[in-house]
This record gives C-alpha cells, sequence and structure tokens, in this order.
DNA sequence: TCTTGCTTTGAAGTGCGCTTCATAGTTTAT
DNA sequence: ATAAACTATGAAGCGCACTTCAAAGCAAGA
C-alpha cells in the first residue's frame, strides 16, 4: 500500500496526473483508507506502469481508456481488444519509421557540419548555400 | 512560383500552418506579388520541407526556431548549430528507443492474445488475471 | 496550540501547435 | 454585373494532457 506521495515517487508521475488518471477512468477506482486517503497497491502501480507504457507510444488519452473500459468488462472483449493492440503495433511502427526517416536525414546533417568544420576556409558559407549543399544531399 | 494553396498542396500542410511557420519565423519572409499575396519558390519548399522534418522529429517549434535563426545568421554560427543538430538527434534516438520498447511490449500482449483467442476454454479470463499473467511476462 | 506536511476536491489555468473566424480586397468565369 | 474562388490579416478558438489554485480536513511534532 502506497500513499499518494509515494505512488506519485515509484512511477515518475506527479499526484496530480495520477488523479487525473483516475478520474479519466484509465484505472479502476483507488482504495482509500479512512480518512479517505488514496492507498495504491502493487496492482495499482502495475496498471499505471501499462499506462505509462502506452502513453509512452503517444496513445490517447482517450484510446487508452477504451482500452481499459473493455479490459475491466473482461473476457468476451478479447478480440476487440486484439484488434487494438495490432492498431497500436502498427502506430508505433509507423511513428519509428518516421523518426528513422528524421534520424538519417539529421545525421547526414551532422556529417555536413562536421565537414564543413574541417575545413575552415570554408566556414564562412552563407545559409543559401548550405541549404542547397545540404539539400543537393537528398532532403526528406 | 508557387500560390499559397499550391505550396500547401505540395508540402501536405494548411496554408494557415504555412502563415504560421512564416509568423513564427521558422522560414525566412516569403515573396509577395503586386497584390501581396505570397509567391513560394522552390527554395522556400525546400525549406518547409526541412521543418517538416524537423517537426516529424518532434523538434518543438521554439527549437526550430532557434536553429533557423542561427542558420539565417550564417557561417559564423556554425559550431552551435553543430551541437543543436547533435542534440536533436540524442533527442531522437531517445524517442526511438521508448518507442522500440513500447513496441517490445505491445508485440508481447498481442502474442498473449493470440495464445488466449487459441484457447476458447481460456476466453472467460477476467482482467484481474489478465493483467497478472501479462506482468508476470515482465511489464515495463 | 500552532505550525508543518500530507491529503482531498472541483475548477480554472497553461503551453503547444495549429485551426477557425471575421472582415476585406482581388481575379476569373459566366 | 455578379458570383465564385483565391488571397490577406489579426484575433480568437480548440484539443490535448496535464498543472496549478483555492479551500478545506487530518496527524504528528515543537
Amino acid at each position: 500500500m502506497y500513499s499518494a506521495k509515494e505512488a506519485a515517487k515509484i512511477t515518475g508521475l506527479s499526484t496530480a496526473a495520477l488523479r487525473y488518471y483516475e478520474k479519466e477512468s484509465l484505472l479502476p477506482p483507488v482504495k482509500r483508507n479512512d480518512q479517505k486517503y488514496r492507498q495504491y497497491t502493487d496492482e495499482d502501480i502495475e496498471w499505471i506502469r501499462m499506462i505509462q507504457c502506452m502513453r509512452m507510444a503517444n496513445i490517447p488519452i482517450q484510446s487508452i481508456k477504451e482500452y481499459v473500459s473493455l479490459l475491466i468488462q473482461g473476457g468476451k472483449t478479447l478480440e476487440q481488444r486484439y484488434e487494438m493492440v495490432q492498431e497500436h503495433i502498427e502506430n508505433i511502427m509507423g511513428q519509428i519509421a518516421n523518426l528513422q526517416k528524421a534520424l538519417t536525414l539529421t545525421q547526414s546533417k551532422l556529417a555536413f557540419y562536421e565537414k564543413v568544420l574541417k575545413e575552415p576556409l570554408r566556414q564562412d558559407i552563407t545559409y543559401a548555400e548550405e541549404w542547397k549543399m545540404f539539400n543537393h544531399g537528398g532532403h526528406v
């Protein structure tokens, strides 16, 4: 059992974010003690970690909410969850592909700068020249 | 020379977004014709593609603005740009790492669902059981 | 007792990256 | 001549994911 502050520390989220997630039904209602203070269980913490994993994949709160709703409804929603998870995977792979593209381009930019920095005479290059040279390498 | 609408079509951005970028100094002031209408050159289009590449890497507008500012100032800012680009690369690699992590977990989730779907007797699994089984596989 | 520190709540505020609106001027087609 | 289609501007609005605020309750230590 963890207090709000402890749960926040463990997960790296703010107590406000935890309350927000609960309010948005991203996690089931957290148990309270006599003083109405939240008492996060290990299960709650794991649940939060699952949410963090989904957020890390930039899955919107609303989609997580839908997934969690199905999860709570149980076994009969298995196929829907299966399809959702498939979509998530495709989404993540798309994001990775975009980032890889940007990474490749940015790395070639870095290589370009390295080259120019090694040639002191060329450091008076203008931005007009730069992007011409850079684009010649095939931008986007 | 392209009209606002043409530039929008070519880049896939809205004309409003193009004006917004210009307003925020993400691209140098675009030339106008007699009627004050914008006339995007091929260079402008390339510049916009560079911005799109950076946005694809989730680089915030403000950072792009700073980079562009240095770019326009020219050669003497080369080292600063070099450092910025290095930071961008690290940032992108970090994002990819996070997504890979999320992808791996999501794929193991999918595998779990596939397995359960192949065992009709187990489809009455509850969410409590599910995450126990799933977490046992090592969540996050 | 009184302060410090934890907690609660709903409501309002924030920052980002645009989008939409309202108003107005210009060009083209019918 | 008139309507349709394009452009311009500043300002306001929006969706998202939280954060911050304001007011209040409870608990332990000086």
